[in-house]
DNA sequence: GCGACAG
DNA sequence: ATCTTGTCGC
């Protein structure tokens, strides 16, 4: 099923969920069984006011939620030795928020978020879980490609062909 | 001198 | 996200 929808606002970091909160709840509830954990390409705590869209999307849910994304928003922590399965803290007033962490040796980490209901443990050993040997999560990976091939129809069947 | 801050 | 540069594997 294509769960599809404008966005609810222009992007601003700081404000992600409030450009696609409500239409990212909406693809998770058409979902025919409730997953166990959330993978979302998003923050968590790490934000102005400890509400990522990973945290947003756990609280309306009420699912357990990791976020992952390319960099932090607001958190700071050091690279991680290039290894795999190498992680260093994210910290954010002190206080760890998440993890800079090397899916796959010679490549940059992944930033893995503590979101709703989930610490940064868990996150890491939820990313690694879900890795295996590639970069990004494969879960994420299928998202995108998912997305990609909807919005190639959607957008061909709009101009007509 | 410019930008810094998820997608 | 989008773009550009650099590296790796088929």
């Amino acid at each position: 099923m294509i769960v599809e929808g404008a966005a609810g606002a222009a992007y601003e970091a700081g404000l992600l969920a409030l450009r696609e909160g409500a239409l990212l709840e909406l693809a998770v509830r058409a979902l025919r069984a409730a997953p166990d954990v959330l993978l979302v390409n998003a923050t968590g705590r790490d934000h102005p006011r400890r509400a990522g869209l990973a945290t947003h999307l756990g609280a309306m849910l009420g699912l357990p939620t990791v976020g992952v994304t390319h960099r932090a928003l607001v958190a700071h922590g050091d690279r991680p030795s290039d290894e795999a399965g190498g992680r260093s803290p994210l910290l954010l007033d002190g206080e760890c928020v998440g993890a800079w962490l090397r899916t796959r040796p010679g490549t940059r980490p992944l930033a893995v978020h503590a979101a709703w209901r989930t610490d940064p443990d868990v996150a890491v050993r939820v990313v690694l879980a879900a890795t295996r040997g590639a970069r990004t999560p494969v879960p994420l990976r299928a998202a995108r490609r998912a997305a990609r091939s909807a919005r190639a129809a959607t957008c061909s069947a709009a101009v007509g062909d």
